[in-house]
DNA sequence: GTCTATAATGAGATAGAC
DNA sequence: GTCTATCTCATTATAGAC
């Protein structure tokens, strides 16, 4: 049923060639052809190309939102909520790539006006709130909560986009231990 | 004299746009504007607008590795080139803004079809070799060269895009010590 | 709500004088 | 090499039947 509805087929189309062909590399009539739903449709439900794309990227980052509040749930302690962050981001790195680039790209791809920058919206947030809560349990050290997140998930999230474009040939879940080892290491006191 | 080559002009007129309104949103009557110099000749130069958007690219790659070569010859110790370079992003991004969004956007931006991914173009090998480099001298802990170059290198970048977002308010060079500190930290023995 | 057919715009690119 | 004028065409978006 989630099959017939046509908001959900033109996200799903628009995911996948916005995020392998661009934005400004896709038409209407491709997502048309793609999604199976017609101009007057897709018009009719999200205003203009630029609706869907909105649309499609409250999604992504409501997802993204709801995998990192079930970590915060499930995992006491600030280093596991950090691990389970980065193992989360190459999961879903590996799994649906297409979600992961159209959520890292989507604000650099010189559409979504008015949208704020990625790194602001929640799940960023939610990053920075944990590494910051770490420093109130004397875990980490005490410094500049932006310079701390970077820290420790600037490596991970690189990894990420060198994995996205192809640079990086080998499954990004071999490197977690790896990248995990660094990432701490470098706020741990 | 350079204000009168016209290939330079275009260059300079590409630079901005591209990296304030994107490649799609500029038009090549934009760039005629913006410039100064005529439609006719920025084709007869430059073959079509992605001939623009690619010798500016090569460009602002060609000037980055200058820049981190002249680093690697002044700089001997692994840990000073290491933290010369991060000081070197942070001063690109303060003072020419446009250039480090062009660099780090232009592969992602969805144009430039057939150019390799701005993590494989030359600036950022050498980052990875430096790393590589202090494996050898037994200063970096042995692991895999990519993770450990985005150990060192990755909360920096991710300061970069932040701040080129608006996310950060506050001059990087600020950071720069907090920054350094987690970076070695990462990967030091 | 969904569709087909169509309009209107503005883009990339070219022609050809100078 | 540089310029102006122009062509061609795909794109976004709308109209209006069902």
């Amino acid at each position: 049923m989630s099959k017939k509805d046509p908001q959900a087929l033109v996200k799903q189309a628009a995911l996948q060639l916005f995020s392998e062909q661009g934005y400004f590399n896709t038409s209407v009539p491709d997502l048309v052809k793609a999604s199976g739903v017609s101009t007057g449709s897709i018009y009719h439900h999200f205003g203009d190309k630029e609706g869907v794309a909105r649309a499609l990227f409250d999604s992504v980052v409501e997802r993204m939102q709801v995998a990192i509040e079930e970590i915060q749930q499930k995992h006491l302690s600030v280093p596991e909520q950090c691990k389970a962050i980065i193992e989360l981001l190459f999961v879903i790195t590996e799994n649906e790539p297409d979600l992961m680039r159209y959520m890292l790209h989507a604000k650099h791809a010189e559409f979504l006006s008015d949208v704020a920058p990625i790194c602001s919206s929640s799940p960023f947030k939610k990053m920075r709130s944990i590494v910051s809560m770490g420093m109130k349990t004397k875990e980490v050290h005490e410094m500049d909560e932006t310079v701390a997140a970077a820290a420790v998930f600037g490596g991970a999230i690189r990894l990420v986009q060198m994995r996205l474009d192809g640079v990086i040939e080998k499954n990004l879940l071999s490197y977690v231990d790896e990248v995990w080892f660094c990432a701490w290491r470098s706020v741990a006191i």
